[in-house]
DNA sequence: GTGGGCATGTAAGGTGTTACATGATTCT
DNA sequence: AGAATCATGTAACACCTTACATGCCCAC
């Protein structure tokens, strides 16, 4: 398994907080790392299977009825594996924005239509500002009883920031764009 | 050429500032787009090839002294999809964060690594804070004898925005780590 | 009985980077 | 002379998503 790939992380990561299928693992990621990171079933299978394969992970078949399922843990490499990469800086990359993008080739369209994709983005940032709020306040009352969740907490955070951000930015570019542009 | 792909419109757009070589659009992206977008060698001269033989943009072959280069301007059917494009709404994706993820994942090392992690990535933003308010300090001046810029003014605006709300998240991170675990 | 959720996986194809190959020109 | 920059391009490989294939179980 290639070092560098963050996938198989995700998926070690995602087995440190439990034993879980790779059904479950999509599931679990489409609910809480959705949104600063996701992998499809397309990576979380193959992946699965190589790291059983090289002793990462362990694999348990489970019969649910007649149905098949493969429940997978961490092994003690796993767990060391995963901890070596967490000790390593993360790599910090500019993330593409389309956006932005078009934004910065605005000058070839009328500022309405700027414009217009800003009020869109507003709108989307100010909905997701709600999931972020309600996901905070449910972990908030956690972290006061336990340690764990802290770090869930500061990943919610990251968001809430980001998307609050994003939206201060929304109002002062139609501004300067009504401003300076007719 | 696949319409899905995003590399040729950020080809077009880069044409519509001006004429220019791949070599040219490289420079430019690393040194104005490249906190928002940026494409590699290997991305941008098979790019230019196909629209040029799909007559979105033509090419003027020239020398300088004995080395060859191709000046690459937009068509009227390249300066017509570039708008196409510009209208469309742009897709919102949430970008992977390695950073999170790691933080994410926290319980398994010693919080000082993930605040060691934290401190890093707040002295990173701190440096391109630096690098923001100059360029936006150059174009406020700009901006007010001439609109164009207005949309490079917004560009730069979102770079400076997203990293003084990470800086403010990594001491509030940091702050909660501090208090809830140990 | 059928639609939706559970569950595993693969195939194809697009996207993208890295590293290399090549060679001229310009600066020191 | 040698290094950096200008300039074009390709090959190999990694990464990732979409769509599909398969089939069981359960609720209505």
């Amino acid at each position: 398994m290639n070092k560098g790939s963050k996938t198989q992380y995700a998926v070690l990561g995602a087995l440190s907080i439990q034993p879980m299928s790779g059904y479950e693992m999509k599931k679990m990621m489409n609910e809480s790392t959705n949104y600063f990171w996701s992998e499809s079933n397309g990576q979380i299978y193959p992946t699965l299977a190589k790291l059983a394969k090289e002793k990462y992970i362990t694999v348990e078949n489970q019969l649910v009825g007649s149905k098949p399922k493969k429940v997978y843990s961490l092994s003690a490499t796993g767990v060391a594996r995963l901890k070596k990469w967490l000790l390593e800086d993360p790599e910090y990359y500019p993330a593409r924005n389309e956006l932005v993008l078009k934004l910065f080739y605005g000058q070839n369209v009328s500022p309405k239509i700027s414009i217009g994709h800003i009020n869109k983005h507003s709108e989307r940032c100010k909905q997701a500002l709600i999931v972020y709020q309600d996901i905070i306040d449910s972990l908030e009352v956690l972290v006061r009883k336990k340690q764990r969740p802290v770090y869930f907490l500061i990943a919610a955070l990251a968001g809430i920031k980001a998307v609050e951000a994003e939206i201060e930015w929304c109002n002062e570019s139609i501004k300067l764009i009504s401003k300076y542009t007719k």
